[in-house]
DNA sequence: ACATTGACCTGAGAGC
DNA sequence: TGCTCTCAGGTCAATG
């Protein structure tokens, strides 16, 4: 679930519940999600303050507090926000839970503890730390820099695009769901791209975290032309009504039409 | 210096 | 039912 998109999803969301609300505990029920910080100093810094404004890059939400510290997040493969009020709506696997003074909570929720929490005072300086690139959606990010990012790289054209250290934000599904609408094998080589084909995987590359933030990342929400909703084994191509295959690209599964995007 | 693989963590689903 | 195996949208360290 959480690439880009979804994670943009859950920046709204955050933006649209857990604003400007007194932050009366932060509950730490994992203590392991917490990274480069003791989990006592995280809740003295978040604990009497509010959420101020939210910001994202590539994979990561960052959260500011009203005495000028940020939250990230990171949610591996598993994780969500979900913000509610009775016990009985928590859900399993709740990491940490942010006690609003309304009664409200808003749970950072991780199946494999694969994500984390962590505070930073700058930004810029943590997404430097991290080693990230361009996040995909940068309006300053154009197809001069995206050809000049690729060019020279040995890799399949899917490492390239979830490489973060180049392009922040696309993981294993949106590589698989931008191929596809550029009409790329999953399997090419950058090298072996055309300017063209570099183009359309470009284009791609922007409509489609766009496309999926405006279905709330919801594959049920999205327009008939995307595989993501027939992205399994026997799925159905939505452009050729082929059967969806699965493949196998550095270590990761992936699906694509092996009519569209012939090898 | 680069690219690929395995490990990390936990649960779901398939097959026996 | 219960066991084992494989797989899952993340990254990172260790290999090639």
């Amino acid at each position: 679930m959480p690439e880009l998109p979804d994670v943009e999803v859950f920046r709204r969301y955050l933006e649209n519940t857990a604003l400007d609300q007194p932050i009366e505990k932060l509950e730490v029920l994992a203590e392991d999600v917490v990274e480069g910080v003791s989990v006592e100093h995280l809740r003295s810094r978040a604990e009497g303050r509010r959420f101020r404004s939210t910001d994202r890059h590539g994979k990561y939400l960052f959260a500011e507090l009203d005495n000028r510290d940020w939250l990230v997040f990171h949610f591996g493969m598993t994780g969500y926000l979900a913000y509610f009020k009775e016990e009985t709506d928590k859900p399993g696997h709740t990491r940490a839970l942010f006690h609003f003074a309304g009664g409200y909570r808003l749970a950072f929720v991780l199946q494999r503890k694969l994500g984390m929490i962590t505070l930073t005072e700058d930004t810029e300086s943590f997404v430097k730390g991290q080693g990230l690139g361009v996040d995909a959606l940068d309006k300053s990010f154009g197809l001069d820099e995206f050809k000049r990012l690729l060019r020279g790289a040995k890799s399949g054209i899917k490492s390239a695009l979830t490489n973060q250290s180049h392009i922040a934000g696309i993981g294993n599904i949106y590589a698989d769901e931008i191929l596809f609408q550029a009409r790329v094998n999953p399997k090419a080589l950058v090298g072996q791209l055309t300017d063209h084909d570099l183009e359309r995987v470009f284009q791609a590359m922007k409509e489609v975290p766009e496309t999926a933030i405006e279905c709330q990342a919801d594959p049920a929400r999205m327009p008939g032309h995307y595989l993501l909703p027939q992205r399994e084994e026997g799925g159905t191509c939505p452009r050729c009504q082929s059967e969806i295959k699965r493949t196998r690209v550095s270590g990761r599964g992936g699906y694509f039409c092996p009519r569209c995007q012939p090898g």
